[in-house]
DNA sequence: ATAAGTGCAAACGCTTTGCAAGCCT
DNA sequence: AGGCTTGCAAAGCGTTTGCACTTAT
């Protein structure tokens, strides 16, 4: 994997996010102070950069845009039903017994899981009064 | 909810379906019989089917399709990662005491969370020899 | 009668792709 | 030099929306 200006730019833009980025959101970020970067540039790296172990993807279930994560140490994610925000929380007892489980009965190889809480943040239920 | 010809046969070709599709397959399944009935009609009666608890729908992690389900009692799905088949599994423990404790320490309202399953079935496992 | 439901087509949001040009190593 | 990487624009995919028309109740 090679050293570019635009790889660098996209990484460190996911580092310094407080939040779980979009692909969509990491690339207006960048884009505003550098609006020569190409949208599939910054999706291939996104791309690349989470296969590669340095930042975490984050597939969010329903038809929201998946998301990314500089944090890569183990923990859960809690999803605003209302308005797409995903936070951090301490990790959720994760049973991987139960993907052998499920590996056996099934047939299926490499079984993982998904999971992810999801609720309405306290703001969207300010908005709902 | 009122009674058309075109809920009815929304709701019957899912009831019909041994698999789990998703609503782009339900309209091209319905299509072939039924050519006149529009996309928007089949993606607005599955909304409202699930969410009357007519029929059941699965959110999908990643970008695949949202799929939907004439079972409804508590199981859990294995995707496969290759094709995108869904398929039944026994349902796996599941803990809602988790969705509280979440919810407690968040703030966030209404907490639940969404557990599916994933990995390569045996078809896709010979394919790629 | 009237509100819910339909069909159509267009728009949408997000993501991927093909290809020529550019740049690391 | 070689091939990975980029930018662009277009296409892809699944889904939603606005609007005028229709139909169930």
């Amino acid at each position: 994997m090679r050293n570019t200006r635009q790889r660098e730019t996209v990484l460190n833009t996911v580092l310094i996010s407080k939040d779980h980025p979009s692909a969509e959101t990491v690339y207006n970020r960048i884009h505003k102070d550098y609006p020569h970067i190409s949208r599939a540039t910054v999706y291939r790296n996104l791309t690349q950069l989470s296969e590669t172990g340095k930042i975490r993807y984050l597939a969010v279930p329903g038809n929201s845009s998946d998301r990314y994560d500089w944090r890569l140490e183990d923990h859960s994610h809690l999803l605003c039903r209302c308005c797409g925000t995903v936070i951090d929380i301490a990790p959720v007892e994760d049973d991987h017994h139960a993907d052998e489980q499920v590996a056996l009965r099934s047939g299926y190889q490499d079984v993982q899981h998904s999971l992810i809480f999801s609720g309405i943040c306290p703001e969207c239920q300010k908005k709902k009064d």
